[in-house]
Parts: C-alpha cells; structure tokens; sequence
DNA sequence: GCCGAGAATGAATCCATCC
DNA sequence: AGGATGGATTCATTCTCGG
C-alpha cells in the first residue's frame, strides 16, 4: 500500500482521511504525535459503552448537529490491544526522542499507560487538563478534568520550552463544537507544546511548523480543511 | 488478636500505632478511609526505587531532620498485592457505601486503580491534587499534581456536598514539613470531603467527627498526637 | 508599606562513579 | 555486571530581605 492522496494539503499541512493503520506504516521521520482517540469509555457496563455516541455522551439541547464517530465502543482489553497497536505504528513513524501524547479520561488511563508501554514507547507521565467545572458527582469528586498519557520513544530529546503538568481550561459550550469531543484550540495548543513551541495544525500551518493529520471520518476531515482553508480561524 | 491500645486517644479522636493490616480487622461501621500510603515510587529504574526515601525524595539543604518512612521500594507486582490486601482490608472495616481516597502519584497511579477493584471496592474516579509548580521535566510536561483515587464500597451514598475533583493547592516549603510526603492541610481538608463537611483528624476533633488514625511509625504517631493534644494547631 | 532583585524550592530525573 | 550512592541539572513561582 502506498500513501493515499491528501484529503488536503499546502505548503505546511496535510490532512489525510483514512485509518491511522494504513497511513502511519507509509509515514516516516514524524517529531511527535498529538492524539485524541475515541475512549471506548461512556459508562461503567458493556451496554452503555456500546450504545452510540451521540446518545451516550451528553450532548444539552442547543447542540449543533453532529456526527457519529467510529470505533468507540471496544471493550477494555481490545481498547487495550487496539490501543498497543497504533502506538507501535505511530512509534514507527517517529524519530528516536519524539514524543507522544494522547488524551483520555479516567476510566481509560489505566488502559491506556499500559498501551503506550506496550507499544514500545518510554511512559514519562500523565499530564491532567483540568475543565474547572466538571459534571458535579452525587457519589464523591465531580468529573472535572482529563487526562494526558505521554511519553518518548526511547531517550527523551532535551527542549526549551517546559509546558505545566496541569492546564486549566473551561471546556466550551456544546453549541460552538463541530465534535462531541472537542477541545478547546488553548488546550491542544498546550499539548503540542510537548512537542515544540507551536500550536494546533491550524497554527502550524500559520507558524511554519509542518504537520500531519489523520483522520478517519470524512465529515471531520472536511471541518478540518475548511479550517485550513480560511484565513482567520475565528 | 484483639485492637492494641491506643497511642492516643480522646472523645473524638483515636490513634493506633501499629501495621494497618493488625489494626483494620479489629474494626468495624467505618463511614470512610482517607489514605497516603508509601508510593514506593520515586524513579523510573529500580535502583533508584529502592532508594532511601530521605535520599530519593528531593530534600533540598535547609529542610529539617525528617526520618525514613518505612516500605516505600516495593517493585510494582508486590505494591499491587500489598495494596489489594489493605484495600479490602479498610473494606472488611466499612459500612456499606462507604468511600475510599487514597493518594498516588502518575507512576503507581494504574496500579492503584486495579488495587481499589481488587480489594473489592467500586473504582469511580481519580480526583487531583493541582501543586501548580511541579519540578521541571526536560523531558516534557513538568510534574506538578498528585491523583487521588477514590472509589465506594458498592453502591454510594448520595451526598449534598460536591468537592471539586480537581484542588489547587501549592505544597508548603521543605521546612514546615514533619514527613517528607505531607500533604498541606488544605489538601487533607478537601480530600476528607469525600466522607462529610469536615477536616483533617485535628479538625475532626473539633468539628465533631469521630476519625480513627492509624500509623506504623510510631515517630510520626508522636507528631500527630502532639498536635491532636495542641488547642491550636498553628 | 511597596517594590525589585536575588535566593530558595520541589514524593524529580538522569548519569557518573564506586564497590 | 549490577546494585547503591552522589550529585548536577531543570524553571516558574514564592520567599526573603534590603532600599
């Protein structure tokens, strides 16, 4: 298999859609990986984590139509092996000291340090984005933060920039996203900072930094683009 | 076996010098079990792991004399075991809905949420403690926060107080530290929120709450029951 | 009392060295 | 060879102290 052709591209960006396992083993030479996949989470039992998206996470009325999205209901131990797998593809992709981050929630994290391990990478700790106000919990501590598993592959490349350990960002209003699960632009542009000093794709492109995305729902390769596309963001 | 004497002891407040594992079956009607136990972390290698924990835990050169505390270098398969054991341990000693929070840091985090499940408690969230200026990491993201894991015995009991799951609290300088690990008041403070409104074990005294402290060390029994014993605390 | 400069600090991490 | 120990290094913020 050869590398598809772009779903979009200029001079510092390139979107494909696709599946990561087909368009990370043609990918070489990558400085990190920022990604978001889905949780497999959504409840405590098999049932509720199969039930679809749109309904299992909460979505209040005002919302914006948005799609489905696709493999999030694995249960824990092929989250596990799926998780191992593309980690190890991603890990291939990259130059020795890259780095790697990925979110997650808590019912995941467990889960997923053991993939980021399994799938040859150096674990090196888990970075919290804290939501400030959570989903409040009438059986303890309120919902109110995610979670970053991040590591290198092998010996971690020194830097000048020390992102903090705990980011503190309100989540937006469900009505101004395009995804279910959303971050805010200030969020990812923290995460990418494990990379270099930069930011999303978006400003990637804007500040001569090169990345790649992958995605593999059409319709969110679109929003991506558009994005791209547009001179300002917001 | 039958529950030792007390190191300390007055109308609200109790404290054993002894293992956990004598102490906990000897009790019962426990409404909740706030823990901070040795981490056995402190490094990525296992040589550095079996460290003394004066020399592995960063104590810079003013702070003052603070002992070792014992069986923090457990390797990760025996800290799980252990932790299982004590876990169900607390459990034996609890009412039904009871809660549990014990406090970990990234390293032994996965760990403890197996632990929690295996001693038999219902595992429902991880709860952080933001110390908002961690030691820089060249690596990546600074280590600035320590994870609560915290989780019900069966169902939970509802509650009209929602502590935040994420609490920001700088950690106080070396010097006004008797343990190396101890948390700020404030910290204790928040966490013992998952049982009732109320406080540490010193303000539980004076609160009206009934705690029970157990410790192994008796070094560190002096201290709490010398500040137990104070009428103001600071 | 306010302000600024310099010192101090962190459940850290990594590497060199010694036995 | 491998376990144990010592020590250099990292930076955002607070602390301390003098003006």
């Amino acid at each position: 298999m050869t590398l598809p052709d772009p779903y979009y591209s200029d001079s510092k960006c390139t979107i494909y859609h696709g599946d990561a396992f087909d368009i990370l083993p043609e990918l070489s030479g990558i400085g990190a990986v920022i990604t978001d996949p889905p949780y497999s989470s959504g409840g405590a039992f098999r049932g509720d984590r199969a039930r679809q998206t749109t309904t299992k996470y909460v979505q209040t009325g005002t919302a914006a139509y948005r799609p489905e999205f696709a493999g999030d209901n694995r249960d824990q131990r092929s989250f596990l092996a799926w998780c191992a797998l593309w980690m190890n593809a991603a890990r291939n992709a990259t130059e020795p000291g890259a780095a790697i981050a990925s979110f997650i929630d808590w019912r995941q994290l467990p889960v997923l340090t053991d993939a980021i391990q399994a799938g040859g990478w150096t674990w090196r700790g888990v970075a919290v984005w804290s939501k400030k106000y959570g989903r409040p919990n009438p059986a303890g501590f309120s919902s109110a933060a995610e979670f970053v598993v991040w590591g290198t592959n092998g010996p971690a490349v020194d830097r000048d920039d020390y992102p903090a350990g705990v980011f503190e960002c309100q989540s937006p209003p469900s009505r101004d996203r395009s995804h279910i699960a959303q971050k805010p632009e200030k969020v990812m542009n923290w995460a990418v900072r494990l990379a270099a000093p930069g930011a999303t794709i978006r400003a990637a492109k804007d500040g001569g930094y090169k990345a790649v995305g992958i995605e593999v729902d059409e319709r969110y390769c679109e929003i991506a683009a558009t994005r791209l596309g547009q001179e300002v963001l917001f």
